[in-house]
RNA sequence: GGCCUCAUCGUCUAGCCUGGCUUAGGACACCACCCUUUCAAGGUGGCUACAGGGGUUCAAAUCCCCUUGGGGUCACCA
């Protein structure tokens, strides 16, 4: 392992909305260079757009970095992590700084104000594109000016942003993954550096932040990698030093698409199409609020929103953000192991490692060059295998802190022996810890509120055959109640001596499912003998009794 | 469209830099069978890829070129 004190690399996202998964990678490698190397992980906000920053978000992030383990040396303070010489950590606190090497460069005349409207600018660049041509600022609209108009102006106060004066001459950026690429002369124009509103743009507030805090290695997506030419030219006119530069590649979606944070509010949006829906299902939102999501391919649904438009559409939204991969029930190391695998491998057959191995061997020379996609069902296998490598109580530890974070309710309807008892018959099987809540809501339902699936699978275990589902259900009833240790071996050697005397010893299925619908209501749970000692006896009795009932009628 | 960039099974990838050890390895998925009390889980076996075309070389997945295809970017968003 190479030990440089010195390293330091940083994490620096916007603070809009979650983290999503390619956020959390990038973040993840950031952190894991670092600390193989005995160097410092930043934390970065970047703040500066004000339209779209929100406190609530960059408390979300945090959360969701420390989740996963990631905790960082310098930046915000939250729970142990943070703090550091070189704050603030929110760029939206550091606008003097910013302004003094802006003006530093405007005085040196590697700068200059610029006062085109939003609209002048459209106009050039929908000319562009009618040509087929790249959008680049022709600075001879800004030459054009005098520096006294320039001085007149803004001694007036017209709106005007800071552009930077771009030299002449290629650019060649050095990357650790890629290798080198040389942009052509032309290519990086006069871009704003400073906005109206008097905040730096991303570009200017980057390359500040990362040379006072002393970042040595840049590692993030691909997508910044034109960007970077951006801030070579800046660091040469502000006399900075250059850091490492490292482009991850993208993460995407199983059919191609960028993965994005707005990936919930396309399915939801496409659904409600497909149905042609003109007004809000109900219990979701009001409908003006749904006419102008629906109307604007570009704006979001708050969580509860979206959830709530999922129940009512009857559909799954895909995991997108890492708070939604922990909702679903997912390990955070097997989320950072799987992440980790996406664009890197420790370069053998090995794929299962924790966060310690991943900062003890990773490297930039392992890095893909390659796009990823993110394949859910393969991240489900880990899942499962973490799960079944788990002891008993781990396992049934993170099971219990997980219901009372997301299924509050269900856990106040159970008691300690039948939860004991459910993550022993789940254990085995279950690919996440939420899967445990969500196939067992029968537990978590009173006995007369109980209702039968009207399927097929239902029907036909319960009315199919002669003897039926129902005629055996009756016979059950009168084993069960006599069954006086009521444990899964109890019952089930109740049963099978049973099953033996009615001949059914090798159809232990003829019993099973009349069982399990009758108290359950579906043809899925977990061992039926399983099932039948967590719901204790009276339930069992009881449900039987219901069951019954209901059916009577229904006999054909 | 300009510029940049990438290219091994359906997917994540090993091998490529330092050409022969590769009838291209692993994992997930898929298929078949087994187990079985539903759904799972588990067991065994199987299918599947060097984008195409030219070079260089005794020899190319590995080096070079072209083509094709993919991606990124072209904001007073980051």
């Amino acid at each position: 392992m190479t030990h440089t004190p010195s390293l330091r690399t940083r994490f620096a996202p916007s603070p809009s909305g979650h983290l999503h998964v390619g956020g959390a990678r990038t973040a993840l490698f950031n952190w894991a260079y670092a600390h193989g190397r005995g160097g410092k992980f930043i934390l970065r906000i970047e703040d500066t757009d004000q339209k779209r920053s929100s406190d609530a978000a960059s408390v979300g992030f945090l959360k969701d970095l420390k989740w996963l383990g990631i905790d960082w040396n310098e930046g915000p303070e939250f729970e142990g992590c943070g703090g550091g010489d070189f704050g603030s950590y929110f760029q939206s606190e550091r606008l003097d700084i910013y302004n003094k090497f802006l003006e530093q460069l405007v005085q040196q005349g590697k700068a200059y104000y610029a006062f085109d409207t939003t609209a002048e600018l459209d106009v050039a660049r929908k000319e562009s594109k009618s040509r087929n041509e790249a959008y680049r600022y022709d600075r001879s609209r800004a030459d054009a000016i005098s520096p006294e108009q320039v001085q007149a102006w803004l001694k007036e106060g017209k709106p005007a942003v800071i552009r930077f004066k771009t030299p002449a001459g290629a650019i060649t950026i050095h990357d650790e993954i890629l290798g080198d690429a040389t942009l052509p002369a032309g290519e990086v124009d006069d871009f704003v550096i400073r906005k109206a509103d008097g905040f730096p743009t991303y570009h200017f507030a980057v390359v500040v932040d990362d040379e006072l805090m002393g970042v040595t290695t840049v590692l993030r997506a691909q997508e910044h990698f034109n960007n970077t030419a951006k801030h070579i030219v800046l660091q040469d006119a502000l006399g900075f030093r250059r850091p490492t530069y490292g482009h991850l590649p993208l993460i995407f979606n199983p059919d191609g698409s960028k993965m994005s944070k707005r990936d919930k509010d396309k399915l939801l949006r496409k659904t409600a199409q497909d149905k042609k829906l003109t007004a809000p299902p109900a219990n979701t939102v009001d409908a003006t609020r749904f006419s102008a999501w629906l109307g604007d391919k570009n704006s979001q649904l708050d969580f509860a929103e979206a959830t709530a438009m999922a129940t009512a559409l009857n559909i799954e939204l895909p995991e997108i953000n890492v708070d939604d991969f922990r909702r679903s029930g997912y390990l955070p190391q097997v989320m950072c192991n799987f992440l980790a695998l996406n664009g890197w491998g420790p370069g053998n057959d090995l794929e299962k490692f924790d966060n310690a191995f991943l900062c003890a061997n990773f490297a930039l020379d392992r890095v893909q060059k390659t796009a990823a996609k993110f394949d859910r069902v393969k991240l489900l296998a880990f899942n499962l295998d973490a799960i079944q490598k788990l002891s008993r109580e781990a396992f049934s530890g993170l099971v219990k802190a997980h219901g009372e974070i997301y299924h509050p309710e269900f856990m106040k309807k159970i008691t300690a022996a039948q939860f004991d008892l459910l993550v022993a018959a789940s254990h085995e099987r279950s690919k996440t810890l939420d899967e445990l809540f969500r196939g067992n809501r029968w537990l978590a339902l009173g006995d007369e509120e109980l209702t039968w699936e009207k399927s097929k699978q239902v029907e036909k275990a319960l009315l199919a055959g002669t003897p039926s589902g129902l005629d055996r259900l009756k016979e059950l009833r009168g084993v069960l109640e006599a069954v006086e240790t009521w444990t899964p071996a109890g019952i089930e050697e109740s049963i099978r001596q049973w099953a033996t005397t009615a001949g059914l010893a090798e159809q232990i299925g003829q019993i099973a499912q009349p069982l399990r619908v009758g108290v359950t209501g579906s043809t899925v749970s977990p061992p039926i003998f399983d099932t039948l000692a967590i719901l204790g006896k009276s339930s069992s009795l009881r449900r039987i009794d219901r069951c019954l009932q209901d059916f009577a009628t229904a006999k054909t």
